[in-house]
RNA sequence: AUCACUUC
C-alpha cells in the first residue's frame, strides 16, 4: 500500500492524474484496498492540475467506499479552492468539514488564514485566528509566517514589526522562511529599504539565501527602481550557483 | 515507511 501510494505521489506531482486513476483501479483489482492516504494523493493530484471540483468529488467517493476524509483531505481541497479564487467555496467546505465532525488542525487553519489574508478579509481572518486558539490549536511557525506575509498588503507596513515582535514573544525565532517572508512583505508594501535590511539581518543571523530569498529581494528592488542594486544581487546569485528564473 | 498549510 505504501508503494502504491508513493507511486500515486510521483504521478500526482507530475500532474498526471489519469495515470493516478489507473493506479487506483489497479489497487482495487489487486486486492489492495485504497486507504485515506491513497485518496488524499488522488485529491492532491487533481488539485495540482487545477481540477478542484474533481478533487472535491473524491470526498464523496471515498466516503461511499467507507474511507472517511480526514483533515488532510479537507485541507487539500480547501487550498485548491483558495488558489482558484473560490474563497467562499473554501469557507463552505470548511464549515462542512466541521459539521461532519472532522477537526481542523493547524494546517487547515493556516490555509484559511492565508487565504483570507491574501484577500484582505482581515476581520474574518481574525475571527478564524480566535476560533483556532479557542479550539486549542496552537499557532506554529507557518501560522506566524502567514500573518507576516499579509502585512505586505497595502497599508499594512506598520504592522510588520508588531506581528514580528508577537511571534518572538510566543517563542518563535525567525528561520530562513521567516526572513524570506519579511523580505517579500516589505517589498510588496513598497519598502525596499526595509527589505534590504531584512536580507542583511538574515545573513547576519547565519542563514544562507535561497532562490526564494533572491526572488523576493529582486522584486523589492525592482519596485523601488533600484536597478543597480538588483544587478549586484543577480551577480551574487549567480556566483552562488543559482540561476535566475 | 507514503498525503495537506506560509515565503516564489
Amino acid at each position: 500500500i505504501v508503494t502504491y501510494n508513493s507511486l500515486l505521489n510521483v504521478f500526482g506531482k507530475a500532474g498526471n492524474y489519469s495515470e493516478a486513476l489507473r493506479i487506483l483501479k489497479e489497487m482495487e483489482e489487486n486486492n489492495c484496498p485504497p486507504d485515506s492516504v491513497t485518496y488524499n494523493e488522488l485529491v492532491a493530484a487533481y488539485a495540482r492540475a487545477g481540477f478542484y471540483e474533481e478533487g472535491a468529488d473524491v470526498i464523496d467517493t471515498m466516503t461511499s467506499r467507507g474511507i472517511m476524509p480526514n483533515a488532510v483531505t479537507y485541507t487539500t481541497v480547501i487550498t485548491a479552492y483558495g488558489k482558484a479564487g473560490k474563497e467562499d467555496k473554501a469557507l463552505d467546505l470548511f464549515d462542512r468539514m466541521k459539521n461532519s465532525g472532522c477537526v481542523p488542525n493547524v494546517c487547515t487553519y493556516n490555509t484559511i488564514i492565508g487565504m483570507l489574508g491574501k484577500k484582505s478579509r482581515t476581520e474574518e481572518m481574525m475571527r478564524i485566528l480566535c476560533e483556532m486558539k479557542s479550539n486549542g490549536c496552537v499557532p506554529n511557525r507557518v501560522t506566524w509566517n502567514t500573518m507576516l506575509a499579509m502585512c505586505g498588503n497595502k497599508g499594512m507596513r506598520n504592522h510588520v514589526q508588531q506581528v514580528f515582535r508577537e511571534m518572538k514573544n510566543c517563542g518563535f525565532e525567525p528561520d530562513r522562511d521567516t526572513f524570506n517572508t519579511l523580505i517579500s512583505a516589505y517589498g510588496r508594501c513598497g519598502s525596499g529599504i526595509h527589505a534590504s535590511k531584512m536580507y542583511d539581518e538574515m545573513i547576519k543571523a547565519g542563514f544562507s539565501p535561497c532562490v526564494t530569498t533572491y526572488n523576493a529581494l529582486l522584486n523589492a528592488l525592482a519596485r523601488r527602481g533600484d536597478w543597480k542594486a538588483a544587478e549586484s544581487v543577480l551577480l551574487d546569485m549567480k556566483s552562488k550557483g543559482f540561476r535566475p528564473s
